[in-house]
DNA sequence: CGGTCCGGAGAACAGTCGTTTACCGAGTGA
DNA sequence: TCACTCGGTAAACGACTGTTCTCCGGACCG
């Protein structure tokens, strides 16, 4: 631990194929090894007991060390949003990005959305977990983030010719239901990959027939029945 | 302090009318109390983070006292979960005995659930937070009760005329959806309380909204179109 | 009445925590 | 090359934690 200080991943000075920076270089590794360990102690606790302490262990720091990173432990779970938001923007694009018929949308759109949970699935835990937490400040940078989802979704629903003559206020609630069914959907795919009672498929499947039953009631909203 | 041992809530010995159970009477009531104060505390922060000690101070006896009640935290917060669910099963009552029109229903049912928010706010807030927060008993624990509800609710919704031929698989997709909803409303609720960016009449018209997109995705679930 | 039960109090235990301090040594740039 | 920057270290601080122990005094019961 003497002779090596700075080192943190394996291997030491293998980024550094351009040049100068680095020291830039090691300092982003070893916050991205904060973030990564912060993120491997969040899959069994919450981050209002994650401890400073703890988590510099984890990474293989000397706790001081986190205070060249990091204020708080408030501001690494900030950090943890935005990082955790990348892969959500990720799953989001991909599903934006389809047509065609409205069945077909929806399978392709739960297929995505199990993919993406099966890549990331400590992000989308963080999510799931401190969206409603204790830490103020990561509820409201996670409230910000997907409101900017919800408008990003209330432009792309407003193109659709189903929502000819919909006033903004209505698709938004729509969009928001959207949203929500996601996040729903991905945690429930978290707990069945815990072991949990139900199996992937039948969630898979609920969230198919969740979203048709809403694409349904759309297709009728202006029907007098 | 010390010349009134059992002293927590001011008046001592009132409700011993009824003869013997004195010991009984005032063990319950300090129960209720740890109880009280630990929902309290919850308000601002989450149940991994609560410290035995945080609670037997706000509660107003020694930190050993506790665990004449409770061997954990742990087990105190399952003890919350099912006061919790008390709350919630109240207002369930009530949902459940409504009839008459779609609209109407969802207007009563809608209106139900903000009262009920409001007269028990951290039994929500508690339930929301810890659904998907860092304590696994406390999780599985309100995972069941709310499994119980799904069931009952699958009851009503099959003796409904709308859910003539439904599979009992397809009408516990829909409790499921329900239920969740409801949640949701509660959490939004509770944080349009706590003075955040929409007011909440926009999120009840909004749950009636989202109620009534999915009655007419179910009355027409069974067309061709 | 007298012994027992039991929910409290208080003190002490070893840990862990967040934070500050002083210092080190390698990367950086004139 | 040389002074400087800066991400790292070790050590120490007081505060707080969960837990255990012994003791007390009122409720309980024969």
């Amino acid at each position: 631990m003497r002779d090596a200080p700075g080192e943190v991943t394996g291997d030491p000075a293998d980024t550094a194929g351009s040049g100068g920076g680095v020291r830039q270089a090691r300092k982003l590794r070893t916050r991205q090894a904060l973030l990564a360990a912060a993120l491997r102690l969040l899959e069994r606790q919450s981050l209002s007991s994650l401890g400073l302490r703890e988590v510099a262990r984890e990474t293989g720091i000397a706790p001081a060390a986190f205070y060249r990173h990091f204020p708080d432990i408030t501001a690494l779970g900030v950090a943890l949003v935005e990082e955790s938001f990348g892969s959500l923007r990720a799953m989001v694009r991909e599903i934006r990005v389809q047509d065609g018929d409205v069945d077909g949308m929806i399978a392709r759109s739960v297929d995505l959305i199990a993919h993406h949970v099966h890549e990331h699935p400590a992000h989308f835990r963080f999510l799931a977990r401190e969206r409603h937490g204790g830490v103020e400040a990561v509820r409201t940078a996670i409230r910000a983030e997907l409101d900017g989802f919800v408008r990003d979704l209330v432009v792309d629903l407003s193109r659709q010719p189903a929502s000819a003559g919909w006033p903004t206020g209505e698709v938004r609630i729509l969009a928001e239901l959207y949203v929500n069914l996601t996040i729903l959907t991905a945690t429930a795919i978290l707990d069945a990959a815990a072991g949990a009672h139900r199996d992937e498929q039948a969630i898979l499947e609920a969230a198919r027939m969740q979203l048709r039953l809403i694409a349904l009631g759309r297709r009728h909203w202006r029907d007098g029945d």
